[in-house]
DNA sequence: CAGAAATCT
DNA sequence: TTCAAAGATTTCTGA
């Protein structure tokens, strides 16, 4: 049989330790319910840790018993002069007990004993031969415990790392046996636990002092020998002290403690209370963490649901729809263009209609409730929602109001992307999360019980029920409801639609261009190999970095934390020494180019209608922006001719069509014009200038817009940038390859040219601090909770963020707002042309050749007439035969 | 699954 | 003194 193990934890100090462990990311741990969680959470970490390491038989973490001990007696000072527990530490303690019982393990505290004492007893009390001990702690007093069949583990830093004493680590480091730790507290005392010790006596000394005599009591049965000195004099004067000191610092080893090894035996966790206990505080990624190997465990632990279960349309009744109902249609395929439908499920407080059959969505009595102008729905998701239902014929009409838009809108950081989340969020509990029912990754499907399914969907419907009101009512109190009701819920429609018609892709454009670029990435491939002096795998940042800088000796110009970096910036530097840099450059754009946009979109053009659906995730950034994923259609290329010919392949639907884009001038700049109301900036919007070249005049002198050269202009728009992400002296001179000094200069001119710019960067760090918020000109929240970060670089950032996202946010709202409206007009107009793409400060287009000059009158009036801002808003126009041409 | 590299506004 | 420009997605490698 092998040997038990047993694990003592000394919770306090382990505790303190965690707290501490994190204490930087202080603000970033709160649960819902404002409670501080990273004492709680870093405890769980180092408790993992430590039985991963260790594999323990048996667990116990012992606790300090109230606040005084036997030790107190002796010396009423004891633990004196501490400064005061902070309380963001204290209120985690009870949740920590929790913690370590809902981890199956025995906590345990004795009355006027500290936790040293306990661990000190049960370490000292069990018989070697049955078991090894491993203490796991935050204070080296208890190293004094070590011996052959004792470890004392110290926690260095961060969670992971501990210092292992054993007898023999002791001797090297402090060349003591364990014991004589006690002896050295005595002589040198402890700050942390207010010992005197004698004065003038270190740990240095102390350790000089043991290594002649012992022990205290043997160096002052020699004390008279000493030769005459100041330490004399002080070790007879401070004699009490020292041996007072010594016995507060000795573990009690024979405390009447009431516990037993068999009661320790380590059970493992405990998921009934586990996973409620994480749930509380919000500790998603342990939830995350946990294999959910039993959906039944999770499911008894939530009270019953009750809802009916339709089988068939032919079970369908009138009396089963209600206006004012949630309705959700349930996928296990994200995207929502190609994912089959699974179930669907409606109701209201009443009654809730459960069905694992798509085919309900046939039955009319189903499609005239979703079709009907009055029913009210709330959804979750409502772009998901109607692309579903576009697939089916159904025309989903009266939305009035979106769970997980909401959630978003009221803060942008909870990043929800399950109804279960969001639920939580608002304390409503008796739901799982997707991944708890449905499993993640290739293990990903159907409950087996069809009972879990449909509980599961039952309970969406109780969650979107419950949220609705406590949501609206939030909004409307963040003065953001007409931020809801007026654009991100319209848009959510706009988008849809755009997202169904997709844009046409030239599949033999693409594969013509595969084969041309397969064979000059094959071309620079070999060059490479040959300048190299042999083949190897080109795509992998670290075999490249071998051969630059190892083989070839190249310079090292910077490290990344896995190896040498071969980023752009430092190839570029190292163009001089090799005609391979260049190539490498080459092979990495090409590269990009047939991997992630020929070969890539190829792979997601639609089998049957040849066009590309991206899905536009309106929920996502931080800022308001949209982002747009399979494919994304945002960043596709433009910048080098090489990669903007993929834009060849993006073509009209239609025979005749055209594509049409139009993009905002400046519209960050003018937005920032606006907010600032700085009079220069605005005055170069309204005179309508070039205003890179006009910044360029102010910040360098000159006089007339003649005498700016290329290279100011370029300069100049590298600092009318700056300004709008949040500008370093450091950032600008990277960017423009200047000193720091001078770009410092660049950027004090311009706040001295344009004092309005600056007052508002001053102004939107102060509202920061104060509200704990920004908010663009439509009210779109921004938290920031790292403003108040201590470190410089969080803190930093987030000043930054403060500055730019009301810019960046109030120029997407700007661009939703113009898409909405632009959707109107096209209906009345009854024009052909259609809204495609959406590219965060352009709309693309496509349109029959005649509705072009129309389109262009009513795009160019809508964009620019449709939010009035204090300066003009501008658009610049294109149309052509692919995307490519139009621009 | 994280990191590094490329792409866009 | 720290360290350094805002917001995104996709692909590849290699632990």
């Amino acid at each position: 049989m092998s040997k038990n193990k047993l694990l003592l934890i000394d919770g306090n100090s382990v505790a303190f330790r965690a707290f501490f462990a994190l204490h930087n990311s202080l603000s970033r741990f709160k649960n819902k319910n404002g409670l501080h969680t990273n004492a709680i959470y870093a405890f769980h970490n180092m408790f993992d840790n430590v039985m991963e390491r260790e594999k323990p038989t048996h667990v116990l973490v012992a606790f300090d018993a109230g606040k005084t001990t036997f030790r107190h007696e002796t010396f009423t000072e004891y633990k004196a002069g501490r400064s005061k527990t902070p309380s963001e530490f204290t209120e985690q303690m009870p949740y920590i007990r929790e913690l370590i019982e809902c981890l199956g393990v025995k906590h345990y505290e004795l009355i006027n004993y500290e936790a040293d004492d306990i661990i000190g007893t049960l370490a000292k009390s069990v018989d070697p031969k049955e078991f090894d001990v491993i203490v796991l702690t935050g204070d080296k007093d208890l190293t004094q415990l070590a011996d052959d069949h004792i470890r004392v583990d110290v926690t260095v830093k961060g969670v992971s790392e501990v210092e292992s004493y054993t007898p023999s680590h002791i001797e090297e480091k402090y060349g003591l046996a364990p014991l004589q730790i006690i002896d050295m507290k005595g002589l040198a005392g402890d700050t942390s636990d207010n010992l005197p010790g004698v004065t003038g006596i270190g740990e240095k000394t102390a350790i000089k002092l043991l290594k002649e005599y012992g022990t205290v009591e043997n160096v002052y049965q020699h004390v008279d020998e000493m030769k005459k000195s100041k330490r004399k004099e002080n070790l007879i004067h401070d004699k009490e002290q020292a041996l007072m000191s010594k016995e507060l610092a000795t573990i009690n080893i024979s405390a009447p403690i009431t516990i037993q090894t068999t009661d320790l035996v380590y059970q493992g966790k405990d998921l009934d209370r586990l996973i409620p206990f994480y749930r509380e505080m919000d500790f998603q990624s342990f939830l995350d963490k946990l294999d959910y190997p039993d959906l039944d465990i999770m499911e008894e632990s939530l009270p019953d649901i009750s809802y009916t279960v339709v089988d068939s349309k032919e079970d369908l009744t009138q009396g089963m729809f209600r206006p004012g109902m949630s309705f959700y249609v349930e996928t296990l395929d994200a995207n929502y263009h190609l994912a089959e439908i699974e179930g669907l499920c409606w109701g209201d407080e009443r009654e809730i209609y459960v069905s694992k059959n798509p085919e309900l969505l046939q039955n009319p009595l189903m499609i005239d409730w979703l079709q009907s102008e009055n029913s009210q729905l709330t959804v979750y998701d409502a772009k998901s929602t109607y692309c579903l239902l576009n697939r089916q014929g159904i025309i989903l009409k009266n939305i009035v109001f979106d769970i997980l838009i909401g959630a978003y809108l009221l803060d942008t950081n909870d990043n929800s992307d399950d109804v279960a989340a969001i639920a939580y969020h608002y304390d409503y509990k008796t739901i799982l999360r997707d991944e708890e029912v449905y499993g993640k990754g290739v293990k990903k499907g159907l409950p087996e019980e069809a009972d879990s399914f449909e509980n599961h969907l039952a309970r969406k419907i109780g969650a979107l029920n419950f949220l609705k009101e406590p949501l609206k009512k939030e909004l409307t109190a963040k003065n953001q409801w007409e931020l809801f009701w007026e654009m991100e819920l319209p848009l959510a429609k706009v988008l849809a639609d755009m997202e169904i018609a997709g844009i046409k892709v030239d599949s033999h454009r693409l594969e013509e261009m595969k084969v041309e670029f397969a064979s000059r990435l094959k071309e620079i491939e070999s060059r490479v190999y040959e300048l190299a002096g042999e083949e190897f795998n080109l795509n992998s940042p670290k075999q490249l970095g071998v051969i630059l800088f190892e083989k070839m000796g190249l310079p090292v110009i910077k490290k990344t934390k896995t190896g040498y970096s071969t980023a752009v910036d430092v190839l570029e530097q190292l163009k001089e020494h090799s005609p391979i840099i260049e190539e490498i450059l080459s092979y990495r754009q090409l590269m990009k180019i047939q991997s992630t946009y020929v070969e890539g979109l190829l792979k997601v053009i639609h089998p049957t209608d040849g066009k590309v659906h991206t899905r536009y995730l309106q929920t996502l950034t931080q800022t308001g922006r949209l982002s747009s994923v399979d494919p994304n259609l945002q960043n596709i290329p433009i910048r080098l001719e090489e990669g903007r010919k993929i834009r060849q392949a993006f073509v009209p639907s239609k025979e005749g069509w055209q594509i049409f884009s139009s993009d905002y001038s400046q519209i960050e700049l003018r937005v920032l014009a606006h907010i600032s109301e700085d009079e220069h900036l605005r005055q170069a919007f309204i005179d309508g200038m070039d205003i890179h070249a006009s910044t360029a005049m102010r910040v360098f002198g000159v006089e007339t817009a003649d005498e700016v050269t290329g290279n100011l202009r370029r300069q100049a728009k590298a600092v009318n940038f700056g300004i709008v992400y949040g500008i370093s002296d450091y950032g600008l001179s990277q960017n423009l390859g200047i000193s720091r000094q001078q770009a410092k200069t660049f950027i004090e001119t311009y706040f001295d040219k344009y004092p309005g710019v600056k007052e508002y960067m001053e102004k939107a760090v102060e509202e920061a601090k104060e509200k704990g918020y920004v908010e663009t000109l439509w009210h779109r929240r921004r938290y920031l909770p790292d403003i108040h970060a201590r470190n410089f670089n969080v803190r930093s950032f987030a000043e930054r963020t403060a500055i730019n996202s009301p810019i960046q946010g109030s120029a997407a709202d700007i661009l939703k707002i113009a898409m909405i409206e632009m959707a109107k007009r096209l209906e009345e107009e009854k024009m052909e042309a259609t809204m495609l793409l959406q590219v965060h400060d352009e709309l693309v287009f496509e349109a029959p050749k005649s509705e072009i000059p129309k389109l262009e009158q009513l795009v160019k009036q809508v964009m620019e007439q449709t939010v009035t801002l204090s300066i003009p808003l501008k658009v610049d126009s294109s149309v052509g035969n692919t995307w490519y041409e139009a621009k």
